[in-house]
DNA sequence: ACTACGATTTGAAACGTTTCAATCCTCTTC
DNA sequence: GAAGAGGATTGAAACGTTTCAAATCGTAGT
């Protein structure tokens, strides 16, 4: 059925081993020998099976890449950066989907191994990381995506989320704000209790300034949604004046509850900062502030590591930068 | 170094042939002997090295998906609906983005083609099919998606982008703007040159109404911005009165530029109508009336015709739905 | 006790590539 | 004209799995 490396071989009456060299050395191939292979392969539609190939090399040319949620233009633009940067090696970058889901995460882990991945990039979901540890250890390196491992461990690419919470929140004081709203979750997600540490702190700076957490099942619109309503539901009293959302969805989702469900003004009512920066942050309902990280960078930077692993575990981390729009304004 | 069937063959004392069918068929094994080879394999750390299955059975459990942009929402809401049909059937989908370029569409053929995909989905960019007949002619069921394919050719699932285009302006023409613009490109993009054809259409029916084209380069949102400078650089005589955006990264550029950047008002100076109904659309700056399409539903429904292929090719057309919001109010 | 039959298990072949030691040529060089 | 160098080519082995015909075992029926 299929045209085989042996059927060009006879095509061109040569041996298996010169078309396999025309195809991987072409220079230890004398030119008309090459010629005469190329034509065949053209002539019979030869196109080479990459299963044979990988089971010969014991390593695919492939890197998985474990998300939390592709619907997040966050990851996405991460996942660009790492592909442009694994083109460049020659790699192709295979993106999986976790959806925040321990089960859907394992079943990816699964599928990469079996297909002996050259490398693995993963936002990891919980603190458990014995699996990827085990990877590791049995030659497959690992980096950790937008998540900072102890050093001597993963290699790993992160932004200082403590930071950027901090950085959020101390911006809303500064604004005048004092009754601090953290909507986010679940907290089991690392980069969600960094962010509300961060936040707790620069609270703690400014006597007379309370925070308190709505808690939330995702980081997506419709927990947004939800959040937005609770706070709407307050009297103007025990109602915050200032949100710091964990991500921008959340921040979408709180706008349309907000503004468009309910009857309060942003930032005169409630000031709002998200965090991510994505595209649509600038051309909001109301442009609203965001914590910005070099997200297609953090993906390029990632596959670097992942290159280098051999070598030695390094940990990059980037800083977050304050992005200020008209949800702060005074 | 690493594991394999042969290895718990031995640590169990059974010969391959039964690890093997313990692994596939459970059933032709005894229930005693099917135990003693799971515990060899969780001691030993086994794990299937796909390469090898794959090489044998001669085709792979995934299907290749190649989208235009992986960064618009509307594709990755296909590919989130195509992921979840596909693990219903026990396949993994590898996505693609061509980033609507010809060349990086042709180097995913080229892998899926060496993967030997078990399917293949795929929003060609061009009309040239040729190298996807060939494909599928080689036995690999292949899938058009968001494009209409002639009856007895490919399978496909599309939604009408002509009635789409129609819907769009025709609402436009309906609030009693008169001049519109189209923004959208390039038009070799089928979709592009559909959704124009029903504006144009559209138009025709109403004396007095003209339609111009601002040709983009993509469809993005910094073209729409582009774009919309082009629209606010005109004086109020010559500027049109409404603009019907090729797909909604553009609209979202176009409100930056307008409302942002310019003084316009939207909808009383430039009303608006964008194309997919991204979720983002409702949040907008101003929220904007769009053509909102299955984005899901399409990704479910390709995966679902991919598997059928085998007996007989079929075309699937939704049709689109206008989504009224404060851009196109009186 | 003998046969037949079904349930299990076996072991070699096959999938299509790459690698590598061995072989074959063709020129140089002395 | 012989020896040698070195480029080009060959062909078999190996990668790890699944399949399938054949072998083996145990048991029920007569």
């Amino acid at each position: 059925m299929t045209v085989s490396v042996r059927d060009v071989a006879a095509a061109a009456s040569v041996s298996v081993g010169t078309v396999s060299n025309v195809l991987n050395h072409p220079d230890r191939v004398a030119p008309a020998t090459v010629e005469r292979v190329l034509s065949a392969i053209e002539r019979l539609g030869f196109v080479r099976n990459d299963a044979a190939r990988q089971l010969r090399a014991g390593r695919s040319r492939s890197i998985g890449l474990v998300v939390l949620d592709v619907r997040n233009p966050f990851f996405t633009d991460v996942a660009r950066g790492a592909e442009d940067r694994a083109a460049e090696e020659g790699l192709i970058v295979l993106l999986g989907d976790s959806g925040a889901n321990g089960t859907r995460e394992a079943a990816y882990l699964d599928l990469f191994e079996e297909q002996r991945v050259h490398g693995l990039l993963i936002t990891p979901l919980g603190e458990d990381l014995a699996r990827l540890e085990r990877l590791r250890r049995g030659g497959t390196p690992v980096v950790l995506v937008d998540r900072q491992a102890p050093p001597g461990g993963f290699s790993s690419v992160a932004v200082d989320d403590v930071a950027g919470g901090f950085l959020a929140v101390r911006h809303l004081l500064d604004r005048g704000r004092r009754r601090i709203a953290f909507v986010g979750g679940p907290l089991g997600i690392r980069q969600v209790s960094d962010r509300l540490e961060g936040a707790r702190r620069a609270v703690a700076e400014v006597p007379g300034a309370a925070i308190e957490v709505f808690p939330t099942g995702g980081l997506t619109v419709p927990e947004g949604r939800t959040a937005g309503e609770a706070l709407q539901a307050r009297t103007p009293v025990e109602r915050p004046d200032a949100v710091f959302a964990a991500n921008d969805l959340l921040a979408m989702g709180l706008l349309q509850a907000l503004i468009l469900g309910g009857e309060l003004r942003v930032p005169e009512d409630m000031a709002l900062v998200g965090y991510d920066d994505i595209d649509f942050a600038a051309t909001a309902i109301v442009p609203f502030s965001s914590i910005r990280q070099p997200a297609a960078l953090i993906g390029r930077t990632a596959v670097d590591l992942l290159v280098r692993e051999a070598s030695e575990p390094r940990q990059v981390v980037f800083r977050p930068e304050l992005v200020e729009r008209a949800s702060t304004q005074a």
